[in-house]
DNA sequence: AACAACCTCAACCGCATCAGA
DNA sequence: GTCTGATGCGGTTGAGGTTGT
């Protein structure tokens, strides 16, 4: 167990000692819990879902005797609890192919993650917005102002580039069908082909 | 030491889609 | 075909932590 793990894992018991789930606060909530999870809810969860699976999320919340809507307890599955998650310390392969899946795909949070094993969407979601949104920010920026400078010598450029333009966009494919990954094992290697 | 500003990430929300009755 | 509940997804929020002044 790593460091950053060991002192999430006090903080969720110290929240279960501390008594942090507030009885009045899930009456507010209409009788569903929200919020963190702590150390137990996680046990539970884990529990149920080790004996029936992870399907019918409303029945596991109801079966692990969580005051919590099947959505949270999914999320929870996916994000946190699932097995082979990898967590934190996203490394310069992943991120330079969270780049490119993110150029090619937009914000298809779920199909870059499903090309990174052991990720999550929320977590590339989330990388994505505090670290690689800068990144591309200041590149863009940069790129701008190279543009400026260039601006010159460009008119007789301009015609070239608008006819690569025009036959890139002719380059059209399907990317639902380019990412069915159904028959597909969990390695890298495939996109760095394709990449 | 105290406070503000900023950053990170877990969790929630709303909407879209799917599947079964 | 349509209704309804379950599931999946992306956007957003807010608590807690970190850094700067």
């Amino acid at each position: 167990m790593t460091e950053e793990e060991e002192e999430s894992l006090k903080r969720k018991v110290k929240q279960v000692v501390e008594g942090d789930i507030n009885e009045a606060e899930i009456l507010r909530n209409g009788g569903v819990n929200k919020g963190a999870w702590t150390a137990e809810e996680d046990q539970k969860l884990a529990q149920v879902i080790a004996i029936h699976g992870a399907k019918r999320w409303k029945s596991i919340a109801a079966k692990a005797g969580l005051n919590r809507c099947g959505k949270s307890c999914r999320l929870r599955w996916l994000n946190y609890l699932r097995p082979n998650i990898k967590r934190g310390n996203i490394s310069d392969q992943e991120e330079d192919l969270i780049l490119r899946l993110h150029k090619l795909l937009g914000n298809r949070w779920s199909l870059i993650a499903g090309r990174l094993p052991g990720r999550t969407d929320n977590e590339i979601k989330n990388y994505w917005n505090s670290h690689l949104s800068k990144k591309m920010n200041q590149q863009s920026e940069k790129e701008r102002r190279k543009g400026c400078k260039r601006k010159v010598n460009t008119e007789s450029r301009e015609e070239e580039t608008s006819q690569e333009r025009e036959n890139s966009s002719n380059l059209e494919y399907d990317v639902d069908n380019l990412f069915d990954f159904s028959n597909e094992g969990p390695d890298l290697e495939w996109m760095s082909n394709f990449l």
